[in-house]
DNA sequence: TTATAGATGCAAGCGTATTGCATGTAGTAT
DNA sequence: ATACTACATGCAATACGCTTGCATCTATAA
């Protein structure tokens, strides 16, 4: 057992949840990437790491990360979700419309937008969710 | 035939779209509201209307509406497409997490922080999407 | 009025996501 | 080490959003 998999085994019991194989190797796989999984893509690195996780499985797995908070589910402009883990500091995402490569953006200074959107309107907001799309930079040539 | 509908006639005779039944109702539909509508709230529109369109015939509706540019896609965390028109100015939306209501919200000035992005990063941004959730005024008491 | 390109209805089908139930297993008590 | 039990999984059925093929219908223009 190396370092990186004991790790998510004492995150996963730290929740509550039980450490099972499956659960294990997709927390290893989120923190692995900083790239959001779909369900299909972690079952099929689930299946190269010889784990035959159901679909189902797999979806009950991102489904219970999240509602424990360890991955916050996300939507780039698919009729699928993705996945990443949530302890990242907040951060938005940069979608190449030509090659699909995902890149993190941070530092976006929206605290000062949504103040003043509270000031104006009186919404208390919580969240919000930002996606840049256009032409990664080895695209653009 | 009132001053709406005929408005709603020329503006997909403009796009070279035949001015049919369905269409002209989810033209007027888009027209009097500004909550982005699902496949569904407009098939029921019609139906009110006493155009029994097929759910086939809806998401044609709008897929034929957003190619040509009348409307647009957009996502609010759900695992479906919503559709409002495109003609309005750049602008995002508010959902609250209590009642479901969505709200427009104009004057971001994302701008300037797409043109930081690109000096840093070098990415070509083209478009972006951005949606706030928290309490609408109403839910906060 | 007729001709025809294009729109619709219907049914089949696809992909994502959820759920019920029987079985399997991780964590714990013995 | 063994047995127990609550929880996790596999499998199949199901739901839902969305698309597509094809026959039929119709808005538009000749
Ligand atoms: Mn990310
Ligand atoms: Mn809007
Ligand atoms: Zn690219
Ligand atoms: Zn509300």
């Amino acid at each position: 057992m190396n370092t990186r998999q004991h790790n998510c085994k004492e995150e996963l019991q730290e929740t509550e949840l039980r450490a099972t194989p499956a659960r294990i190797a997709a927390m290893r796989y989120f923190e692995q990437t900083d790239k959001p999984a779909d369900v299909q893509m972690l079952k099929t690195y689930l299946h190269k790491q010889k784990i035959k996780a159901d679909s189902a499985t797999v979806f009950r797995i991102v489904n219970t990360f999240t509602q424990k908070g360890l991955t916050k589910q996300i939507q780039l402009n698919e009729n699928k979700f993705r996945y990443e883990l949530a302890d990242k500091i907040d951060h938005h995402h940069f979608i190449c419309d030509n090659c699909g490569t995902i890149e993190d953006i941070s530092d976006c200074n929206i605290e000062a937008i949504e103040k003043e959107i509270n000031q104006k309107k009186g919404l208390l907001i919580k969240r919000h969710r930002l996606e840049f799309f256009g032409l990664c930079k080895s695209c653009q040539r």
